[in-house]
This record gives C-alpha cells, sequence and structure tokens, in this order.
DNA sequence: GGCTGCTTTTGTGTATGCAAAAGCATCCCC
DNA sequence: GGGGATGCTTTTGCATACACAAAAGCAGCC
C-alpha cells in the first residue's frame, strides 16, 4: 500500500517526495554510505531539480532519522554501526512479539481467515524459491498481523519502523534454507495464533526475527558491509 | 547519553526549527484544533517569516504524524479522536512494558543506583504535591528506564513516541491522588527490578501506564475534549 | 430549479537570488 | 617555525518571484 512505486499518476506526485524515496532508497542499498555528506546543490542538479525541494526532502528524511542534519554545516546520512543496526533488528522484534500477543487476543475470525489464507498461498512460494514473491508475502503476513492489534497507531508505528530496517532486507532471505526456516518458523507462529496462546506466539516471533537478524548479521560480517 | 539536546546555542537555532517547535506546541496544547488547515502564507505571516521555513517546518510535522500533507491541497492537522488517543497510550504502554523488561535483565549497578536515586529524590516532590517537578521527575525515571535497555535506538523510539503522546500530559497528572498512586507504582516497578524480575516488572508498567491512561480518558470524557 | 461548464481566485509547488555563516588557505606577527 | 587573524570560497538559510493546480464563484443551459 501507499508504495508509490506503480503510480499511474505520476505526473502528480510531488518532486520533493521523488527525491526523498529516491534519496531513502540510496541509503537504504548502500549507494549513499553512512557519514556522506549531502551537498543540496549537487544533489539538486542530479535530480534536474533545484534546492527548494531538495532541501525539503532532506528534511523529511530527518525527520525519519536516515540523514542528520547540522545547522549550517550541512546534511549527512546517519552513521549505521552494526550494533545500531542489531539495535534496530531487536526493536522490530520486540515490538512484532508485542504485535502478535495483542494481535491474539483480538484477532477477528475474518481477519484470522485472511492471515491463514496468506500463510497457506506462501507454501508454493518457498517451494519456487521465489524471493521476491516472498518478500511481498512477508510483508503482508506481518502487516495482517499489526492490523489484528486493532490499534492503528501502533500498526503504523509497527510499520515505519519495519520500512527503516528494511534498508537492509536485500541481504537477509539471500540464503535458500532461510527461506523455508522462515516459513517453518511462521507456521509455528500460526499455531500459536491458533490455540490463542498469545504469550508463545509472541515469544515464537521474537525469536523468528532474531533468526532473521542473526542470519543478515553473519551476512553483514563475511562481507565486511557497514 | 547520546543525547545531543543541549540546547545552550539559542541564536542558532534555526527558524524552520523554531516553528517546527512552536506549531507541534500549540497542536499540543489544542491552541491548533484537529482538522485545522495550516495556510502557508498565514504561517509565514505569524511567525514574522517567509513561506521557506514554514513549509519545512511543516513537512516534519508530517513526517513526525502531527499534520497531514494533501498532495497541492494544503496541510491539516491530524484528527486525533479519543480511540487514536487510546491506541496510542496502549502502544507507549506496551513499549514501556518491553523496556522495563529488557532493563531488568540489562541494568547495570550504577544505572542501577542512579535509578534509585531518582525514585528516592521523588518522595519528597509527592509530599509537596509539586506537579511540574514530578512531571519532571517522571519523565528522568522513564528515560532512565529506557537507557538501561542498553538498545539506544529502541531508547530513541521510545522517547520520540513519548513525545507525541506528551501532547495530551497537561491533564494527566492534575488529579492529586493520582500523583501518590503514580509514585506507588513505581516502588512496585522498583521491587520488581531489584528482584530481577523482568516479567513482573513490565506486567506492573504496563498496569502503571494503562492507569494514567485511564485517568486521562476520564479527564477527556467529563471535559468533552477531543 | 438543479446541474454543468467556464472564470476567477486562492494557495501550493518550484525556481532563483541574496545574505550570512562555516570551512579553507594564506599571511602576518610573535 | 607555530599560532592566530584575515580574506576568500563554498554552502546553507531565508526571502522573493513565478507557474500551475485545485477550489470557489458565477453564469448559462437543460
Amino acid at each position: 500500500m501507499t508504495d508509490g512505486s506503480d503510480d499511474t499518476t505520476e505526473d502528480r506526485e510531488l518532486l520533493s517526495d521523488r527525491i526523498r524515496n529516491a534519496l531513502a532508497d540510496e541509503i537504504a542499498t548502500g549507494k549513499l554510505k553512512a557519514g556522506a555528506a549531502l551537498d543540496e546543490q549537487h544533489l539538486a542538479d542530479r535530480f534536474g531539480a533545484s534546492r527548494t525541494p531538495v532541501r525539503e526532502a532532506l528534511r523529511q528524511l530527518a525527520a525519519n532519522g536516515l540523514v542528520e542534519v547540522r545547522a549550517r554545516r550541512g546534511v549527512v546520512v546517519s552513521r549505521m554501526t552494526p550494533e545500531r543496526i542489531m539495535d534496530m533488528f531487536e526493536t522490530v522484534a520486540e515490538i512484532e512479539a508485542m504485535c502478535v500477543r495483542l494481535a491474539t487476543y483480538r484477532i477477528t475470525p475474518l481477519e484470522r481467515s485472511h492471515l491463514i489464507e496468506l500463510h497457506d498461498a506462501s507454501e508454493a512460494i518457498v517451494k519456487n524459491g521465489d524471493f521476491d514473491a516472498y518478500d511481498n508475502f512477508n510483508r503482508a503476513f506481518h502487516e495482517a498481523i499489526y492490523h489484528a492489534t486493532h490499534n492503528s497507531f501502533l500498526a503504523e508505528q509497527a510499520i515505519a519502523i519495519r520500512n527503516r530496517l528494511m534498508a537492509f532486507r536485500r541481504a537477509q532471505l539471500q540464503q535458500e534454507q532461510r527461506l523455508d526456516r522462515s516459513w517453518a518458523e511462521h507456521e509455528a507462529i500460526m499455531q500459536a495464533i491458533a490455540e490463542g496462546d498469545g504469550e508463545m506466539a509472541s515469544r515464537r516471533m521474537r525469536a523468528h526475527m532474531l533468526n532473521a537478524a542473526t542470519a543478515l548479521r553473519r551476512f553483514i560480517e563475511a562481507n565486511k558491509l557497514a
């Protein structure tokens, strides 16, 4: 949702939003490295725009924590140490665990059907080894859980924090067995939800997220990223 | 303490930041009501500035969720229904509970001393019935717990969400017995931390926050606010 | 009388210009 | 020779100007 990637109304998209998304993506993919200075005029030239929308984009990124503004001294990409990334992962893991606990107690039959449907459909994706499709499913699965908390503010926060972390998800599921194990962990979570055991669902979700984090950490250390 | 909020350099503060803070405060205190349109030129005149810094301030507020921008249709103050406020309170309560659980397992002796010191000092404040002082202590108390999680990202998120909710704190402790009860609840939380029982600390913290929320809800309903 | 199409008007989105601060390099003085 | 002052450059912060989209007002038409 609210992705903006496949917009048919491209001419309506604001230049500042385009720049913001582009910069966020470049920071996410590592094209713009941590600590790099972001010169307004330079960026304006690169995007064929003036400094005004660039500045607005940078301010929004700053509010999201992706860059830091030092008054009158320019903007730099926020430093992402391995420790900080692990902190972010732990935070997301805890929030996901919190969400699934609340969701277990509050999910409606209709929402439960939807979740089961999603989960069942994902089995075929795993068999095909389709990483991109699984990534999409995975997002839908977790967002369905956020939604089932029946706390829209919490759901928004969870999505926002998850999106910030998604900067580093590109490497997360690149290992085949991780995809299998991810599905198995989802299965275990689904079972706990079905049994109405929110605490167990919570523990399993936390473990699930930390497993993903560990896989990523190994990848980062192996490739000397960040 | 990578706080960075030592604002002794006021003259260097950017106009856009001043405007952002002023607007955030006005939204917080209800001066600017939910759904109100924010005209850029009008605001620029009010602050004796041009539209440029006003726009930047509005974009930052939008990134923080306090206002909503509708492309080419202006900016409005985000609607805060009672349900949404309760959702926010629940989210803060859950995050605080999460933090105190982690903090219980990770707090250092030095941090524990600091927390005990804070808590002990607050007893006098309660006896004096000094609401403002207690509010300050309360923030320090909770931030000390965030810090003790040894997860700086989580701490930042907790503070950010708490600040957003603080919009409505003005009414929170206006009832005298709530101040007493708040201290007693802190006492119970401290005990659980001392015993190293993170789960109990977590449950007590959640109850503590939800008690505050209930007190606020009663206030809102009684005064027909929001 | 209500709806539709045009016109006006208001306000956003972007560009450009200017002033001041930060970074720097050179130079002077001790 | 080193440290600090001084001017130059670069870049930010803010203001102003302009273009254009959307809402509002108005008139004519069905």
